[in-house]
DNA sequence: TTGATATATCAACTTTTTCTGATATATTAC
DNA sequence: GTAATATATCAGAAAAAGTTGATATATCAA
């Protein structure tokens, strides 16, 4: 039984990355492929730096990345980054270790 | 090709909820099954009324509910939450439709 | 009844996040 | 060169989220 332990802090950072709307869209729009900046801006009707903004959460976050081709930038999903986001509510979902499956076998707790 | 249709803002909702480290703790030890709040507490080294509040986070989210039973509150994951938290991480690995698809064709963005 | 315990909620406060408008930088077109 | 375009960044304002300590409520035990 190989009880994965979860990086808390990478896993909240990546949730984080994705509970936003305007975040989500981008992503959705990037699953398609890759994006420059003023066409992911077209699409969602969002001021310039807003957009800058959340590129950059999610790029923090590891969730896409970036080149730049003359005036353009261009973002793409990171591929890996959503089998980890997947893996890590996997992770979540399945029961972990024996020491804390004692707790389960508690009959009234708070003693 | 049923190119399921995100409702961002439940995905949002979700995931915010999971986008916390005291959160996501919970969510991890309720993954061995239900436990009261006593014992979340003990637990999670937490101040009462602050792991409270993450509770109530996480049950406006569906991701967990509770009972009473006597003076203790019974917490446990909602099954399908984190089948449907899976399931939006999913969609949104996986490319969309086809009036989107047309964009990638495109040659240089921005006419 | 009296006292203790488990939990929720509230108000005040702090911190973090997000938005906006302005400006800066680089690139390309004329 | 000059002008226009694409994007990033920054400072300040606004909004949202989180924390804390206090209080309220219900339940149980003595």
């Amino acid at each position: 039984m190989t009880s994965v332990r979860l990086d808390l802090s990478r896993s909240t950072s990546i949730f984080h990355a994705l509970s936003d709307e305007t975040r989500l869209a981008v992503v959705q729009m990037l699953g398609d492929g890759e994006r420059c900046v003023c066409d992911l801006q077209a699409a969602l009707d969002v001021a310039q730096s807003r957009l800058s903004f959340h590129l950059k959460v999610l790029k923090e976050a590891g969730l896409v990345s970036d080149r730049k081709d003359g005036r353009w930038s261009y973002y793409t999903l990171v591929p890996d980054a959503l089998t980890e986001a997947h893996d890590i509510v996997h992770t979540l979902a399945s029961p972990r270790s024996a020491e804390s499956h004692a707790l389960t076998v508690l009959g009234r707790c708070c003693g």
